[in-house]
RNA sequence: GGGCGCGUGGUGCAGCGGUCAGCACACCGGCCUGUCAAGCCGGAGGUCGCGGGUUCGAACCCCGUCGCGCCCGCCA
């Protein structure tokens, strides 16, 4: 190889030394005697000075490089004077003096620059990929995503976890989220499912005495995509025999917090070890299963405020079973009619009916839509709930329980971002815990597992499978921080008994568990160890690491929000030689029909 | 499936009923020996996503459609 050195490596320590380097013209600066050039690679930007004294024919070549040439450059790396440093390049403080340079290929102009601060929109980004991930930003995602899934290998390997890899083509099991499909050629008319998690897989291994297993794994949902969600994904997918809650939870803060300062030592963790919440206390105090433990302003529970005033709206709500809560927040008061109107409407975008509001003014007197309501004994009340001093706004939304939380959830991390308490160098990590074991499916009338079926319940919940399966908890956790889901997991079932009961409840029959799950329940007759595990959405802990707002940035090559790839153009319709073959028909709706030609 | 937003030279945007559709960057040519978002001079480049409608007149208003993003549903 004729590369000696990286670009971006060199350093006032190589000065006088004569380098070959290799890469792209990142922009160059042709001042008619001079010619600057940065060349750029992978390890970052060097500048490369063209002059005809040292070298006529390099000067001639380098009059003609445009953006993105790709180039060979041999010259010696020189100190600049102190007045030419430029300390925003990691080797500003050198220059490479060019004595030759080879084109190796000409680029034509590209469509976007290819540079950090450039405004190019996603969706030319996403169809010249290849180009945008040249961009030094998506380079470092990348990179820190190779550290991240490098260490936790290295780390689980050093524990005594093997890495074992699971089939891609697998049985088809519909619950939860929907299957992507593959026709199977040998077997016409059947056909095998993408994992949506190696979830059964893993849990066969611990029947297999494997005792501790890992996986990057790439997993599979054909559900709508989101910011955080991609039709395919990849966990870290765990799982650990002869264990408990305590030593799942136990592993998994200790590699978090090893891998935080490996690869993200700038970043503080908020409180070590990890805080933990429960379910209902989360939801209650934060609206959120998931909360941004980063800042307070937690919602303030004012029914008994409301039931003791005359405003019939919110007491409607009380009397119907409902809820009134509230958010301080402070310093807000300042805030305009119209300011209150835009979180008016977010909130009634999230399906609250309205916002109540009060200020608190500088002398207490309170002000807002709902203040009149609030004289006297319902006056102290208020402000002993809420805390509010002079200046501050508390916002409001009455009623169903759930929706309140929910909507105050959202608004709570609205005034996050608004009062900018969400600092991006700071994770605040918890486990939230003691989940329910069922969830009550309005539609089907039936109890849901809430994670999934083979989760454990707790020991001293049991009796109530019988008698009050809404209470029952789950031997479950979920890994938070700064308002993100990382990682969820759960101890699993291990004895029969349990497992045909949650079936039961599930209305889970035993002809369909078995044509389901047989080969699960199979394996737990010939001595599964108790066992447990967790999964990490890898995508989002990368995210969170690299302060990118959405999964996409992390990802190579994502797809949008219809789960189309725009570089390749897939998904794609086929050859009817390959449909024949699958034994497959495509039948499309009659209006799509008409409309599918292009 | 539903809601909201966006779509205008290569790129990012302005224009939101009436001269020839502007600006910045990129691009092309010229000048220039210390720039690093180089500078100066000159130039080329647009059927305003697509289709239909309203109007004397549409980038602009209306309807439909496609694409992208965000949200709801969905995501055990």
């Amino acid at each position: 190889m004729r590369r000696t050195h990286m670009a971006g490596e060199l350093r006032p320590a190589h000065a006088g030394q004569r380098v070959t380097l290799a890469g792209w013209v990142h922009r160059s600066r042709d001042h008619g005697g001079v010619i600057f050039v940065d060349l750029r690679d992978r390890a970052g930007i060097v500048q490369v000075v063209f002059h005809p004294q040292t070298s006529e024919e390099a000067f001639r070549i380098a009059e003609t490089l445009r953006a993105e040439d790709v180039v060979y450059v041999t010259g010696t790396v020189q100190m600049r004077p102190p007045e030419m440093v430029n300390p925003k390049l990691a080797t500003g403080e050198v220059e490479v003096f060019a004595e030759a340079v080879e084109v190796l290929n000409r680029s034509r102009t590209p469509p976007f620059v290819i540079r950090d601060e450039v405004a190019a929109g996603e969706e030319l980004r996403l169809k010249y990929r290849y180009l945008d991930l040249r961009r030094p930003r998506m380079q470092r995602n990348l990179h820190l995503r190779h550290r991240t899934v490098k260490f936790i290998r290295d780390w689980l390997d050093a524990r005594g976890f093997w890495e074992i890899e699971t089939p891609i083509l697998i049985k088809s099991t519909p619950e939860g989220a929907r299957d992507f499909l593959v026709p199977s050629r040998l077997q016409p008319g059947k056909f095998y499912a993408l994992p949506q998690s190696p979830q059964q897989l893993k849990q066969l291994l611990m029947v297999a005495g494997i005792d501790r297993y890992f996986q990057i794994a790439r997993c599979f949902r054909d559900e709508d995509l989101r910011g955080d969600r991609q039709p395919e994904f990849t966990q870290l997918d765990m799982e650990m025999a002869f264990v408990d809650e305590e030593d799942v939870i136990g592993v998994n803060e200790a590699l978090m917090v090893d891998l935080v300062r490996a690869v993200v030592p700038h970043k503080r963790i908020q409180q070590v070890p990890f805080p933990r919440l429960s379910y209902a206390e989360a939801l209650e105090r934060y609206g959120s299963d998931k909360p941004d433990l980063r800042f307070g302003l937690e919602l303030v529970d004012l029914g008994h405020v409301w039931h003791q005033t005359d405003f019939r709206v919110f007491r409607a709500v009380l009397a119907e079973g409902g809820q009134v809560k509230g958010i301080r927040a402070p310093g807000l008061a300042r805030y305009s009619r119209k300011q209150i109107d835009e979180l008016e409407k977010l909130v009634r975008q999230w399906g609250a009916h309205g916002l109540a509001w009060v200020k608190v003014q500088e002398g207490g007197e309170l002000q807002g839509s709902v203040a009149r309501f609030l004289a006297d004994g319902a006056r102290a009340a208020f402000l002993e709930a809420t805390q509010a001093e002079p200046g501050d706004l508390v916002l409001m939304v009455a009623g169903e329980g759930a929706l309140v939380a929910d909507v105050l959830g959202r608004l709570r991390l609205e005034l996050g971002d608004r009062l900018g308490l969400r600092d991006p160098d700071v994770l605040a990590f918890a486990w939230i815990v003691d989940f329910p074991l069922f969830e009550w499916n309005e539609d089907e009338g039936r109890w849901d597992a809430m994670h999934h079926p083979f989760t454990s319940p707790k020991d001293e919940d049991l009796e109530r499978l019988e008698t009050d399966p809404g209470q029952v908890r789950a031997k479950a956790y979920d890994l938070v921080a700064n308002g993100w889901e990382l990682a969820g997991g759960s101890i699993r079932i291990h004895r029969r008994d349990v497992q045909q009961k949650v079936f039961e409840l599930l209305n889970i029959s035993p002809e369909r568990a078995q044509e389901r799950f047989g080969h699960m329940l199979e394996a737990f007759e010939y001595g599964a160890p108790p066992h447990g595990g967790i999964a990490w959405g890898l995508d989002r802990v990368v995210m969170v690491f690299a302060d990118e707002p959405n999964i996409r940035e992390v990802i190579a090559f994502p797809k949008t929000a219809s789960g189309v790839d725009l570089m390749t153009g897939a998904p794609s319709e086929v050859d009817p030689e390959q449909l024949a073959e699958l034994y497959i028909r495509v039948v499309l709706p009659e209006e799509e029909k008409a409309t599918s030609e292009p």
